[in-house]
This record gives C-alpha cells, structure tokens and sequence, in this order.
RNA sequence: GGGCGUAUAGCUCAGCGGUAGAGCACCUCCCUUACAAGGAGGUGGUCGCAGGUUCGAUCCCUGCUGCGCCCACCA
C-alpha cells in the first residue's frame, strides 16, 4: 500500500484505512450532545502533565462569577482563546486549559445570606453539624461562624458551577475539567494566604492606620481599582468663616462637614488670599479656631478660591491633611453617619448644641440641617446653587465613597514607589498585547495609581487574612508584630484557628492574641489564577511545566484589576510577567453599541442563541469578532455562521460519496487539481501564520473565502470528471485532490467549528480530529508545480459563463452550443489547460472559442442552445 | 483636562501608497442528483472634513469634526 489518507494520525500498527461511511441524512441538531460525552470520555483535551515546559502551550482565562449571570459577551470572549487552544493542541502542544470559577467575595456573599437568611460573624464559633434555618427570615439573618458561612457558599455555589459548566461544555470550549478550581476552594484560600505571607515577609505587604476610601453600604474599605466616577447631584453653599479681618467666604458642596474643618487653603500665588495667610478664622456654628494655609494643590478659580480641608472630604483634603500636618477631627462615622458623640474640639456650649442637631444623621440629611442652622446664624450668604459633579462610588455602591481613617493591609503595587512602577510598567512591555494600543491602559492605570494596593475588606466571605495579633498585658493589638501560620496549616481561618504557643482561651484577652478580623478582596485571590490553577505550593513540578504561562485573556474592561493585579503578584513572587501574550477581547453590545447590562434589558441569553443556531454557528460569529473591538449583537449574522457549519457537511457528504478512501496525493496531476492545491497551501500558511499572532479571524476569513470558492468554483468544476465515467486518472486526480484538500481544510476549521469538523472527520479517519496534526503544504499537499492562476482563470471563465446564462434568464442547466472566452492570452492558455472541466461545469455541448483581447479581465458570451432541456 | 481607539456600500466589517472589497440586506433568475435554513447573477461608495508629502493618497503626515472607551475631576 503507497498511500496514506492526508492528515490522519501518524500510524504505525496498521496501514489499513477507516472505511469511508457517510450518513444517509446529515444535520447540525444533536452534534452538542452526540460529542460532549466523547471527547470527555476520550480525555480529547486532557492535559498530560509528563510534558516540558517548552512542549506547554498555558492558558490563563478569567474565572466568571458564578453569581451573576452569563450572557452573550461572555460567550464570544471564552471562544477566543478556545480557538487558539485547539490550533496549539493541533499543532502538537500540549495545552494546559483549566477553567475556573470565581465563587469569592461580596456577590456570592449577599446571595448567601439572603438565600439561606444567615449573616457571618467572624466571632461565632464553627458548628459542625449546623443546618440552616428552614425558612429563612431575611429581617432576622442568623449570625453563623465565617468557617459554617463559607460551606453554605460552597453549597450555593455548586449549583451555579453546574449551569456554567455545561454552556461551558456546549459552547464547545476545550478545557480540561479536571483541572477546575473554585476561588473558594481550600486550595485558592492556601494559595492566596501562602502568597500575601510571602508578601509579608519580603516588606511587600504591611497594614497602615490611614485615611482609606470607604463605603458606607457595605462598611468596608474599597480600593483604588474598584472604583467608580459618577455624576453626582449636590450644590454650592457660599459659607462665611469669621477672621479678624472680616468674612472669609468659602464655597463647599459638604456644608456639614464644616465640623470635620481643620484649615482653610488657598494658592500661595492668590493675593486675594495672601493676607490671610498664617491668621485665624473660626468656622461657622462651631467657632472652631482654624488656621489659613497656604498650599500649590488648591486651584483659584475652583468655587472662591479658597476651600474647606476638612478630614476628610476628598483625596485632596488627604493630601493638605498629610503635607500642611493638620489634626485629624473625623465626624463622620463607618456607617455613613455623623457620630453621636460632641467630638473634643467642640468646646462651646454653643457649638456643642448646635452639633447635636446633626449628630447621628446621615450625610444627606445632616447637610440640610447644617444649611439650617447656617441661615439661622446668618453665614450662609444667598441660596445654595445647584450643580453636578463627579463623585467616587464604590463599583458596587450606590451612595459617594466617604474617607475614613481605619487600619488597613496593603501590597505594595508602584502607587508609592517610583521604581516599582517602572518595574511594573517595563513588565507591560515584556508581553505581546493584542490589539497593541492596550498595553496604554496598563500603562495609564499604573501611572495614575494613587496608593498601594488595599487589599483587606471589612467582609466575611473571602479569604481571611492569616493574621494574628499579640494582646498586650492591657488587651490591644500589637500591630506591629502579627503572628502567622506555617505555610504547611494553610489555610487558616484565625477567627477558628488559634496561633501558635497560644491556646483557644487566650483569644481576646490580655496578653492573649487576637485574629485580624478582615478578609482579602477577592482581586488578592484572582490575581493568583495562575498560581492557583498551576497548582503552586502543592505541586511545583506541574508549576514549573506551565508557568509563567502563554496566554491570557481578558475583557479591556479589567485591564486595571484582574490584569494588572497577576503582573503585580507574578513580579513580586516570581520575578517574571504571568504569560507572554494577552488577548484583550472587545464587548458585546446590544445594536445601538450599548454596553449589555442587566438593568438595561438588553441582554441576550447565550443558551437560547446557541440553541437556535448552534454552537459552531455561534463560535463562528465569535470568532468574526476581532481582539479589542466592539461587537454588535446582530442575530442574522448567526445564521451566516451555521450556513458554513451546514456547507461543511454537505460538501463533504459529497466528495466523501466519491470513493476517495483510498486517495493517494501522487495522482494529483491535472494542472486543474494541482491549482487548487497549490492555492490551499497558502492558505494553510497564511492561517497559520494568523493564528501565531493571535489573529484568529483573519485565520478563519482566509480558510473561509478559500472554502466558499472551493465549494462554488472548484467543486463544481471538477464534479464530471470527479464522477469518474470515462477519464481514468483525471478521475483519480480530482478524487485525489479533493480528498486531500477536504482534510486540510476540515483541520482549518476545526478551531472554529469542533461539533461540524469532528462529524465529518469521524466518517473518513481515525480519532478526533482535534488531535490531527495541523496541516502544512509539506505534509498534506503535493505543492511547488501547481500554477495558482489555472483554478482562478478557470473559475472566473466559469462565472462567466453563469453570468451569460443568469442575464438571459437561462436555467444553469442550460447546455451551450457556442461559448467564447475573451481575456488575455496568458489567462486563456490557462483555461485550456481545464477546458474540459470548464466545459462540463458549463454544460457547454457546442465548442469553446478563446478570443485573445487585451482587457484585463475575462468574458463570456454563450449562445444558449434551443434545448432548453 | 490627559490618554486611547474609531470614521470605507443601507448594516456589520476587511483592506492600507498604484483602476474600491466581503458578508448581510436589496433586486433578478434557477427546484441543478452535496447543499431550498439552498444555488447563480446583479444594483449599490467623491473610503468623515481641510491641508500637506508623493508621479500617484482610502492608505503616510498635520489640523479639525463626529462617535466610543479608559483615566482624572466631590472646594
């Protein structure tokens, strides 16, 4: 036996082929369901793990939170780096492609509690054999241990991972389940505590009492990352101060901070102002004795000019706090509310009084009775004028973010350190970005960060911080000396767990110890993804087969969190970027290219769609979505997906039908066939070459437009001769080729379409096609002496020759008696070449006239025969 | 205000120094033994505006305008 089928697997036990056994009926319907199963049962994506690092082709995609909800965007995203995924596997790497869910922090957390009508309080005991309440009473949440409240997610949770898994799995993503991993999991929890430790250690992590930004809804700290500018409704007070000069007036959108007032500021350069500095005033209804500073930040033309520093109402106030060494004089408290207590500084009768009327309200109402008691005392001058500004939410939030002053652990990220933010913003430059232009979004969000990376949150469902405190013989945290677990007991909950040389009843008292009460963002656990799916700590050896990693993927829309927080982590514990490449994926948005959002009611449901149209269809689309550009969601275009799904059976049912089992790439000989091949192998290359830089939609636009012409011109061309009643090895060469090039172009497609191409692929070979070797001209095509411009010459005479038919209205059917072909002499040598094709593709029974002209272009006139059947 | 992207056929998008492309939509035709959830053919564009470079600009440069995104902006 000389031949082998092009393309099957390398085969050294029997030469013998598959018998060729094509379905009477073909469909899309029930391909989801018929190969699921089998590629889970085959292991068709398990990743072997005996591999080297070098013969590793690593993908890190994001987790989804299984709280929300996936739709459409999510579903065009994850089949992107899949396609890449099946053309490395392909090409012989060994893929490492976990998936993970982010079942972590604040989302899962309210979920929980009102599912099951339980809140966490870090200072219950566990209980083994807790159960929850039957009927849940929302107003009455029963506080259970972190450690009881944490199974109850894990129990909530795996229900959701459930629905995921399987659009996962229908979707066709060619991930290896096992290698699953929750943000939940013991193993994510010892992950990130082993990692913060080891921040801890190296002076990358410490803990700061200072002014953090805060949220009032939640009463936790927020970072930097998590925040959100909002157009924000207030107005202007024109207040006076009282100097011993007169009247200072300031403008102030938060009247009733005027407590909290530490200092008035102005330009140095202002000479309104001038004077003033290094005098007095005394604040409105309060008299507080507050001094005039001087400092460059304040802005002249900002309201009057000169502003309120109160602690604290702004970042700016932060920095006149810090630079100009102002008293801190907080009012407002971790709920939002003006604090009950007649703060120290107030020592007046008067003043006292006038602060009960605002003590205890929240912001909102407290700013009205300020105005109040302002227009009673005659400093508030004219009415307050309405205005709009931007104000700071918590991403999750819905009320302006207050700054409060409360300890709080840090990673340092370059937001206080020159050099590090270089280091980070050179490690931008290490990896190839896709589209380019990204890498500027990590380098603009380094280059604003204002702060290291607050990484503890006042919340319960997260990862604890694996922080004890030594008590002092009178009961307080020694903050600057915290006890940690050994890496080996990670992790740790220290709310349970009891430090070491310590005993249960020493917590909470003198000279006892007590357990940092907080939990890590649930950024501190993502920005490890690599680590946690790579299995870092617990098995290092598949560590270092797959990190640093190949690939990530991601939306734009968390370059400044989940990208840029696993660069940070990577660097400072692995002195390295993550993975060479980032894919950055556009948006899905709705046809008015509106972002989809649940509040909208714009989203589309990706079960329905893939449903509907299939899940090649809708990887197809996918796919047709280029990295870093905006999608509009246009449903006709699905169709257009599954018409290519469709045309791949059909065309395959037929050239399958042709005997070609036992084709063999040396009969190829017609200048016809060897075109057709010669074409294709380009177009192997070209694609190959596009997905080598990531640019999976041009891979799959060249084997498309290449399938399409295929399918219309070079099928039909051959189909006579391809029958086979008369001209032995004509019929042998086209069988030939079409069989060689059906299992080029079937691995093509593969990446995009796994259901359609694994169908075909299983009539005709062995395994599963997402094994096959990627094709090259080398292997799987006899190219180097075919002449690209006979197939295209051929084609375009073809085309002619349907045009003359459709412009008198002819049936394609209608036989010829007289054809003439004008073009170019070189091009009509061509034709001739596969004159016989072109003739039996045309129907034309009469004879062929080549009319050398020197247009560019070729024609056709026909004389349609009076047998008009 | 800083940064980035984008502007090509009715729509979605390729192209990117040398006579404007694809798909969808639209029109016409065709039940043709792989395919009617099809096939064939066709209509349709001063390539945002204004300058510049060039023998030549949709493409390169400058400016402007529209749209979008990121960041900053609580006096």
């Amino acid at each position: 036996m000389t031949s082998t089928l092009p393309g099957s697997a390398p085969d050294t036990s029997t030469p013998a082929p598959p018998p060729v056994v094509v379905p009477e009926r073909v469909a899309l319907e029930g391909l989801e369901d018929k190969w699921g199963p089998i590629w889970e049962a085959q292991g068709t994506y398990r990743f072997d793990r005996s591999k080297d690092r070098r013969d590793v082709y690593a993908i890190d995609t994001p987790p989804p939170t299984v709280s929300g909800s996936l739709h459409v965007g999510h579903v065009f995203s994850y089949t992107h780096p899949d396609t890449v995924a099946r053309f490395q596997r392909m090409r012989g790497k060994e893929v490492f492609y976990p998936m993970g869910w982010d079942d972590n922090g604040l989302p899962t957390e309210r979920r929980v509690q009102n599912y099951f009508g339980v809140r966490c309080d870090p200072s219950v005991p566990y209980d083994a054999d807790f159960t929850p309440p039957e009927r849940p009473d929302p107003k009455r949440q029963l506080p259970i241990s972190r450690s009881n409240f944490i199974e109850l997610c894990e129990q909530l949770t795996a229900e959701d991972e459930k629905v995921f898994e399987s659009l996962w799995r229908r979707l066709g993503l060619s991930v290896d389940w096992s290698l699953l991993y929750t943000t939940i999991s013991d193993d994510s929890r010892a992950v990130a505590q082993r990692a913060f430790l080891r921040n801890l250690a190296r002076g990358e992590a410490y803990s700061q009492d200072a002014p953090t930004l805060w949220d009032v809804t939640f009463q936790t700290a927020v970072a930097q990352a998590e925040l959100e500018a909002r157009e924000y409704s207030g107005a202007y007070h024109r207040v006076a101060f009282h100097g011993d000069q007169g009247p200072v007036h300031v403008e102030t959108t938060r009247p009733e901070l005027i407590g909290a007032c530490v200092a008035l500021v102005a330009h140095p350069d202002d000479e309104r102002y001038a004077p003033l500095f290094g005098t007095t005033v005394r604040s409105p209804c309060f008299g507080v004795e507050l001094p005039v500073l001087a400092h460059p930040a304040a802005e002249p033309d900002k309201g009057a000019g000169i502003a309120m520093c109160c602690t604290f109402g702004d970042l700016t106030d932060v920095q006149w706090w810090r630079e100009l060494q102002l008293p801190v004089r907080m009012i407002i408290g971790q709920d939002g509310r003006i604090l009950r207590d007649v703060p120290p500084w107030l020592t007046d009768e008067a003043a006292a009084a006038a602060y009960g009327q605002i003590a205890g309200k929240t912001t909102f109402s407290a700013r009205s009775t300020m105005v109040d008691l302002l227009r009673e005392s005659g400093d508030l001058e004219g009415e307050p004028q309405p205005t709009t500004r931007m104000a700071n939410f918590y991403e999750k939030g819905d009320k302006p973010l207050e700054i409060v002053a409360t300890r709080q652990w840090y990673i340092r990220n370059g937001g206080r350190d020159a050099d590090l933010r270089q280091a980070l913003v050179a490690r931008g430059s290490e990896m190839t970005w896709v589209p380019p232009f990204m890498r500027h979004r990590f380098t603009n969000w380094i280059d604003g960060l204002n702060g290291d990376w607050l990484v503890s949150r006042q919340r319960f469902f997260g990862v604890p911080l694996p922080i004890w405190y030594p008590l002092d013989e009178h009961g307080a945290p020694r903050y600057d000396s915290p006890l940690v677990p050994d890496e080996a007991d990670l992790p740790v909950d220290p709310s349970s767990h009891v430090p070491k040389g310590y005993v249960e009843s020493q917590r909470g008292q003198a000279s006892g110890f007590v357990g940092d009460p907080d939990v890590m963002d649930t950024w501190a656990t993502s920005s490890l993804t690599p680590h946690i799916a790579g299995r870092w700590g617990r098995d290092d050896d598949l560590f270092t087969r797959v990190f640093p990693m190949d690939l990530c993927t991601n939306g734009h829309d968390i370059i400044r969190t989940w990208l840029f927080s696993r660069v940070v982590r990577a660097h400072l514990e692995n002195g390295c970027v993550p993975w060479s490449s980032a894919l950055i994926s556009g948006f899905v948005v709705d046809p008015d290219r509106k972002k989809m959002s649940k509040s909208k009611g714009n989203v589309v449901v990706p079960s329905d769609i893939l449903e509907k149209y299939g899940s090649d269809a809708v990887r197809w689309r996918a796919a047709m979505a280029r990295p870093g550009l905006d999608s509009p969601f246009d449903e006709t275009q699905m169709k257009v997906g599954r018409r290519l799904a469709m045309k791949v059976l059909n065309a395959s049912r037929f050239v399958l039908g042709l005997e070609v089992s036992a084709a063999d790439m040396s009969q190829i000989e017609r200048p016809l066939d060897l075109a057709m091949v010669q074409r294709l192998g380009e177009v192997v290359l070209e694609a190959t070459e596009a997905f080598e830089r990531l640019d999976y939609t041009s891979a799959l636009e060249t084997t498309e437009r290449f399938f399409w012409s295929f399918c219309d011109d070079y099928l039909e061309l051959v189909k006579e001769r391809a029958y086979g009643t008369r001209d032995a090895s004509g019929t042998a060469s086209a069988r030939a080729a079409l069989a060689a090039a059906l299992s080029v172009q079937l691995r093509l497609l593969a990446p995009f379409l796994p259901y359609v191409t694994e169908e075909v692929w299983s009539w005709w070979q062995e395994g599963s096609i997402h094994r096959a070797q990627w094709p090259s001209p080398e292997s799987d095509l006899p190219t180097g002496s075919g002449d690209t411009l006979v197939l295209e010459a051929t084609a375009a005479a073809l085309a002619g020759v349907r045009g003359a038919k459709s412009a008198a209205k002819a049936s394609m059917r209608t036989e010829v008696s007289h054809a003439v072909v004008r073009g170019p002499a070189d091009q009509l040598a061509r034709i001739r070449l596969a004159h016989d094709d072109l003739r039996a593709a045309g129907r034309i029974v009469g004879e062929i006239t080549f009319e050398p002209v020197t247009d560019v272009s070729i024609s056709v006139d026909v004389d349609v025969a009076s047998a008009s059947d």
